[in-house]
DNA sequence: CGGCTTTGCTAAATCCATTTAGCACATGCT
DNA sequence: AGCATGTGCTAAATGGATTTAGCAAAGCCG
């Protein structure tokens, strides 16, 4: 099966025409004056030998590979990681191009070396994704393709993609007010006195001052704000039980899934309903949310159409520099009351 | 800054010798004769300039372009997805590798369109990876690079990475047996009944007659079998309380982490404790797994590792066919006894 | 010293598609 | 008829590496 690829002179040939006139109407010149008659030649001799154009030839010739770079500082840990690569991977399929997948860990040595071999191979676009840090982690090299920002911001690269999270925090709260909960609301998660010292990050201050905002518009306020370093489930169940020994809420808005999920045992533990006797609201739509009884209440990232947008806004014409925030879906499950005061 | 890249035409000009001397000495060609003087010139000239090599140029001579294909049916569903790509894309870097990710939706057009592309690109190997179906889905198209399949089979490409999924069914009964569980146990996700009629797929499969020998070497039967279409944890809620009608079990070896977790909220529910009143071990290792109260003892699947050991396989010299049996990582965790009878 | 080998290096071909420059012929205009 | 213009197409250069074939000088031998 020696049988070598089909390229363009052997099309050129079969249709007895030259290289030149097969290139020019197989890549759709607009101002070209070939005849009609050649054109269906080629097209002709190219579909019957099934020739496929070899790309790096052509991104020899053109600097262009039909490819981009998804460089991410992690890519497993969360479906938020899947949900951007595959989101961004749609979009370049949209735009008949294919992505190469680059992890860096945080890494400054394995992001240089990421961007390399990227560059290396002619990507036309470059998406740096940021799954935990927020902020500067682009190597200082000279980068000459378009880049974007997906899920965090860099000094150097303007564009980005960003989750809404203001509007999310705003939702959150509004969720709580639909529900008819508008008193003895503990916040979980994060506190007000730590604020200042402590950041979590640019994203988790814009989602607070989206839920502060909105409180103080509605004229609520918490009845208590508890912290911890480490949202997981174990912290939200601690926390949780630490808060029902002083406070009796009516409902817990805690800043992530996981966290509410260690609430949920606490208070399965304590003999409280959900939502009848305490009522949950959350951020991030994690696979777990869906699956608690009653489903957790929770707003949502939008994994998907963030990377989607990113690798809309790398590939469509010229890249125009800002933040692009995507609004986070709010998913209304059964930890909120339907109604009722 | 319009300036270019450098090429190894630049790198051979500074070191005042021809771009074959540069070509040579660069890529380490073993026989060559040239001198050490000139091998220091060259790797002079090259680092003092930062030259990188275009891989689109050399891939079109030499038809290697370091790079891979990785091509799933789904990527965002699980965390066993992003499993396998990581492990994957860590191989690839160790090989100094990039990787193309491409999902097809299980869609015949897609995975030929995914194929192509990646042909287009020179790939030096395909990997096919399945995250929900097993089998036949490679399309049938001249493929003339190395292929391995992963966490899945074909009949036209042997080689394969799977999950050792015989020995992980021994060993989760021999968990029971540890435990000194060896009675009254109830095994969830299947019913023997059922088991001639609607495969779920050969990995299944395995892992039940995996089950049913360790079983039956232990002298041991199941209390009851009980079946489901879904694995989701609405449904092992659900079957738990049915089961817990009319049964009372010791222990509830689930077929997947999710069934398990609807199994705690309806033995919860019930007032049962685990692991006093009742044992769970299950499948999987589940994000989830680590995250319930007690931790559910569970038997992982190798994600990181078949995606790593695939990549390896297919960069290491001559592909070899036959199917590679990874171990399934077992993980006690709180959900059965420590010990006692 | 002439012929053979070895040493150290290079010219040129090659991979495949794109693109520039331009040729040969036909047509139109005066 | 003579010249400009238009039409339909192609030869050759190009991109950046690898690789084949082989040249010139030096060393060795008898």
């Amino acid at each position: 099966m020696g049988k070598k690829r089909v390229t363009l002179a052997d099309v050129a040939r079969l249709a007895g025409l030259s290289t030149t006139a097969a290139s020019m109407i197989l890549t759709g010149r607009p101002d070209t004056r070939l005849s009609p008659e050649a054109h269906k030649k080629v097209h002709d001799a190219a579909a019957s030998l099934g020739y496929r154009p070899n790309v790096a030839a052509r991104a020899l010739r053109t600097d262009k590979s039909r490819s981009i770079a998804f460089i991410s500082d992690y890519v497993a840990t969360t479906r938020f990681a899947s949900g951007l690569i595959r989101g961004a991977l749609a979009a370049a399929e949209e735009a008949k191009h294919v992505m190469l997948l680059l992890e860096t860990g945080g890494e400054p040595a394995r992001e240089i070396q990421a961007v390399e071999a990227a560059l290396d191979r002619q990507v036309d676009g470059l998406i740096f994704a940021a799954m935990r840090a927020r902020e500067v982690f682009v190597p200082d090299m000279a980068i000459n393709v378009p880049v974007v920002m997906l899920n965090g911001t860099s000094a150097r690269f303007s564009s980005s993609v960003l989750p809404d999270e203001y509007q999310g925090g705003r939702t959150a709260v509004e969720f709580l007010v639909r529900a008819g909960i508008r008193d003895d609301i503990v916040l979980l998660g994060h506190n007000a006195q730590q604020e200042e010292g402590l950041f979590r990050s640019e994203a988790i201050s814009n989602r607070l001052r989206g839920i502060r905002d909105a409180m103080s518009d509605a004229g609520m306020a918490f009845l208590a704000e508890v912290s911890c370093w480490n949202w997981e489930p174990n912290f939200g169940y601690e926390l949780t039980r630490k808060v029902l020994k002083t406070h009796r809420p009516r409902a817990l808005l805690c800043l992530n899934d996981r966290l509410a999920f260690g609430a949920y045992q606490a208070l399965g533990e304590a003999g409280l309903r959900i939502p009848e006797d305490i009522g949950l609201v959350s951020f991030d739509n994690d696979e777990i949310a869906g699956y608690l009884r009653p489903g957790l209440t929770t707003i949502g990232l939008p994994h998907e159409d963030m990377g989607h947008r990113a690798v809309q806004r790398l590939l469509e014409g010229p890249l125009t520099p800002g933040a692009d925030l995507l609004a986070m879906p709010a998913i209304w499950r059964g930890s909120l009351p339907e109604k009722q005061a």
